[in-house]
RNA sequence: GCCUCUGUAGCUCAGUUGGUAGAGCAGCGGACUGAAAAUCCGCGUGUCGUUGGUUCGAUUCCGACCGGAGGCA
């Protein structure tokens, strides 16, 4: 049985994944699934580029504002719901065009990642409890006992991961290595053309990004924050950690002027564009597109288009 | 106009009792399996404002000039 085919569109923030996708979908008669960490809760809307229902142009849009931004979320519950949805809409004889940047998120879909059993809040407060009393070194040392391919690979300050490390083997018994390197052994699970939007230019990039952020000022990001906040959120949830929304919320509640928060968030979704790069280079079958001044995005379609017929996509 | 302080990496600043200099942030590069818009790691040569002088040697001492801040008139 040949395996599903599915379209990934992504790449750094403020490229045009977005509308380009949509375009993409009518031409192509396909559907959007969200490949966004942030885009999956509801409520946050400027912040997180959300297109609007008229931008969606009756485009079906999955695994957006899918839960509160109280709930926690992970990799792992974003396979198992995308599986499905993707799964849904090829059965409607649609094409599933995954779209964002969350690269994690998508290579964990594709590649038909398992992932260890879950966590409990208290195990892991408990573990990192011990790796503030010990240190991360005395960590290291400890984790070699039984995991010393992660105690050689990890650093003693990445406290999340030796955290996890030790998680994983209190949890199965076995090391997070050896979990990882079974589901490395596992096929992708889907046929997957990844196409990459970039412009040519850092510094175009760059000016894009903080213009979009100076968008987003104007269409009320600090008024979205505000509501956030009178919600009942928090700096401790997830959500809150999404770029923008930190400064948003610092400035809300008096600690930072306005414009550096709005500096702070400029500067914060460029390293994230940087992040974002960084991750997509490592990955070889990438077929990028290259804006060379701004998004050409019926150029973009159109080569889309092309990649997608000459490799049997659609 | 006079006096004082100040001018060192893109930014904020440290430092050299005279032997050409170092942090944070930014930037660049990398990693990444249940927080991923998260988290972690690596990378620091720059006419030490300009120009004279003293000196074996000055960014460091002295003078002048230029720029900045403050004070006195």
């Amino acid at each position: 049985m040949s395996k599903d085919k599915l379209v990934v569109l992504t790449g750094p923030t403020a490229t045009g994944k977005t509308k380009l996708g949509i375009l993409l979908a009518r031409e192509i008669g396909g559907e959007i699934i969200s490949a966004d960490s942030m885009q999956i809760y509801r409520h946050m809307d400027i912040g997180t580029a959300k297109p609007t229902v008229e931008e969606r142009q009756g485009v079906p849009h999955h695994m957006i504002d899918i839960i509160t931004p109280f709930d926690d979320y992970s990799v792992a519950k974003y396979v198992e719901d995308a599986d499905k949805v993707v799964a849904d809409v090829i059965s409607r004889g649609k094409v599933p065009i995954l779209v964002g940047g969350t690269g994690l998120y998508i290579e964990s879909l594709i590649l038909g990642r398992v992932f260890a059993p879950n966590e409990t809040e208290e195990l892991r407060e408990k573990i990192a409890g011990k790796y503030d009393a010990l240190g991360g070194q005395k960590m290291l040392e400890e984790l070699a006992v039984f995991d010393p391919t992660s105690a050689r690979k990890l650093h003693r300050n990445d406290k999340k991961r030796i955290v996890r490390a030790f998680e994983v083997y209190e949890l199965t018994g076995h090391s997070i290595v050896e979990h990882d390197e079974a589901s490395k052994q596992l096929p992708p699970k889907y046929d997957a053309f990844r196409i990459a939007l970039d412009y040519s230019d850092r510094e175009l990039l760059y000016g894009r990004i903080n213009d979009r952020v100076d968008e987003m000022m104007d269409q009320g990001f600090l008024g979205e924050t505000k509501m956030l906040l009178k919600m009942g959120l928090t700096k401790k949830y997830t959500a809150m950690q999404a770029i923008g929304y930190k400064e948003m919320a610092d400035a809300a509640l008096g600690d930072m002027w306005i414009a550096d928060a709005v500096d702070s968030a400029k500067k914060r979704s460029r390293q994230y564009a940087k992040r974002q790069i960084t991750w997509l280079r490592r990955r070889e079958d990438v077929k990028w597109i290259t804006w060379e001044k701004t998004p050409d995005i019926d150029w973009g379609v159109y080569i889309s288009t092309k990649y997608l017929k000459s490799a049997g996509y659609i």
